[in-house]
DNA sequence: TATAATT
């Protein structure tokens, strides 16, 4: 591949200003008393090899100078290994000598591609500079991309992003050294063009935040591995339900800081998923961690990586009855797309962190043999009939998801209380829903409470329509 | 058309 990677181009890099006061003051590491330099930049070290400790990386990078401190980044539950660290120099110039020499400029063993050394996140000015470029021609190079926008303004960073073969996505980031630069560029190239084989017009905007990239994720991954896969939905019933209505409300989260704005769900392609497991598996650590407390793990023989999952969902409080108190989630009965307190929101995102270990750990297939040793929820209703609940107990669901089956429309009414029956419309020509439903409860305040929570409930691209269903006599005015 | 990862 040509272009920039391969040295083309000498990227603008460490563009930050030296702090402008004079007073120097001096930092001292506690652990091994060296002093950095007060314009000393902490770099993110990127693509390490997920068996490389601090003292494994430290002679690669000491040959740029001494080093103040060097981390590798743990999970903080797991202790995993995330495959990237910080390290600051003791002296700026070090970090800027480091960051020319490794830059995407060497691969470390087992590795498919290039380190990355650079400012980390936390060095930056946080202001908007970073865009997003869709639409492009598969065969446009970093190169390509970088002429593109050269016009407007430094660039720090061109990626062209690329699945596993190298295959373009026909997208690309690209990094200005200001919000401004990167303004003129949007405003100059969006929709300026429509390259050659590309279905519309150059998309330019600014790339999304960390949290909204964290709502597409939740919502790819409700896409991939929620409700709607059987296969997690029966063993893991309760959690997947409340991971689902997790990462929506924190999606719906999102939405109301953002003007509204919620990405389109597009989901995982399985060759992905299957990496992702493969990946995280080969990284277990040798040993298998003690289970730390109750009769869950073992009675699974589950590791206790899943650990973080269960407290995570435990922490929710639960009714003497057994179900899970709704109001955890949805406060005050407002529906899903209403505001949350900062604390429901990192308890959210907790949970979140725990579905995406739990479902990189494990491979789709090897859920059913786990799954077949769990207690069913007794909630659950098996072999059920078509039981309609007292008036006011059931409801009339539309805009379901073409996946979603009885048992996946259960599963999504099972934390509002007991589901007595649950029965998607089936097309008889096709065999393919109708997209709509009915669910009944066994008794009214269930019933509303799920009207409350459910009722425009985002899923992928569509909100569910949930109301009373019309008694018979009613449906008849004449 | 949304990245591999950011304490």
């Amino acid at each position: 591949r040509s272009g920039a990677r391969n040295g083309a181009h000498q990227y603008a890099q460490i563009p930050f200003p030296k702090p402008m006061n004079g007073s120097e003051s001096i930092s001292i590491h506690p652990e091994n008393g060296t002093m950095k330099d007060q314009d000393a930049i902490k770099l993110f070290i990127g693509q390490i090899p997920r068996n490389l400790e601090e003292k494994d990386l430290k002679p690669l990078f000491e040959q740029f100078g001494k080093i103040h401190e060097l981390t590798v980044l743990k999970d903080r539950y797991t202790g995993m290994h995330k495959g990237c660290a910080f390290l600051t120099y003791c002296a700026r110039e070090s970090a800027i000598k480091a960051q020319n020499a490794l830059h995407e400029q060497k691969t470390l063993p087992g590795m498919t591609r290039p380190i990355q050394v650079k400012p980390a996140d936390s060095e930056s000015r946080g202001e908007d500079r970073k865009l997003f470029v869709g639409m492009l021609n598969k065969q446009q190079t970093e190169e390509d991309v970088y002429r593109l926008f050269e016009p407007y303004g430094v660039i720090e960073e061109c990626t062209v992003l690329r699945g596993p073969d190298g295959n373009s996505k026909g997208c690309a980031f690209v990094k200005f050294s200001t919000h401004a630069e990167a303004q003129s560029a949007i405003s100059a190239l969006h929709g300026s063009q429509t390259m050659p084989g590309a279905s519309s017009s150059l998309v330019v905007k600014f790339a999304d935040t960390d949290k909204e990239r964290t709502v597409r994720r939740m919502q790819q991954m409700v896409g991939q591995f929620g409700i709607f896969n059987p296969a997690i939905a029966l063993p893991f019933s309760t959690y997947s339900t409340y991971a689902h209505a997790l990462m929506q409300q924190q999606a719906a989260l999102m939405a109301a800081s953002h003007g509204g704005y919620l990405a389109p769900s597009v989901a995982f392609p399985t060759t992905q998923i299957h990496q992702m497991g493969a990946l995280n598996i080969n990284s277990l650590p040798p040993t298998p961690m003690t289970p730390v407390s109750g009769e869950f793990h073992q009675t699974l023989a589950v590791p206790s990586i899943v650990t973080p999952i269960v407290n995570g969902f435990t922490s929710i409080p639960h009714q003497p009855n057994g179900h899970p108190a709704v109001e955890a989630m949805y406060t005050n009965g407002l529906p899903p797309y209403s505001t949350q307190s900062p604390t429901a929101a990192d308890t959210l995102q907790q949970a979140f962190t725990g579905v995406q270990q739990y479902t990189a750990i494990y491979p789709t297939t090897t859920l059913t043999p786990i799954g077949q040793s769990l207690p069913q929820p007794p909630q659950v209703i098996q072999q059920q009939q078509q039981r309609e609940g007292p008036e006011g107990c059931n409801l009339f669901i539309y805009h379901l998801p073409q996946e979603f089956g009885d048992n996946e429309l259960m599963q999504m009414f099972l934390p509002f209380g007991t589901v007595i029956s649950s029965k998607v419309f089936m097309d008889r020509a096709t065999n393919q829903s109708k997209c709509f439903g009915f669910v009944s409860f066994d008794n009214p305040a269930s019933a509303q409470a799920a009207i409350q929570a459910m009722n425009g409930f985002q899923i992928g691209m569509k909100r569910l329509k949930v109301q009373l269903k019309r008694p018979k006599d009613a449906s008849r005015p004449y």
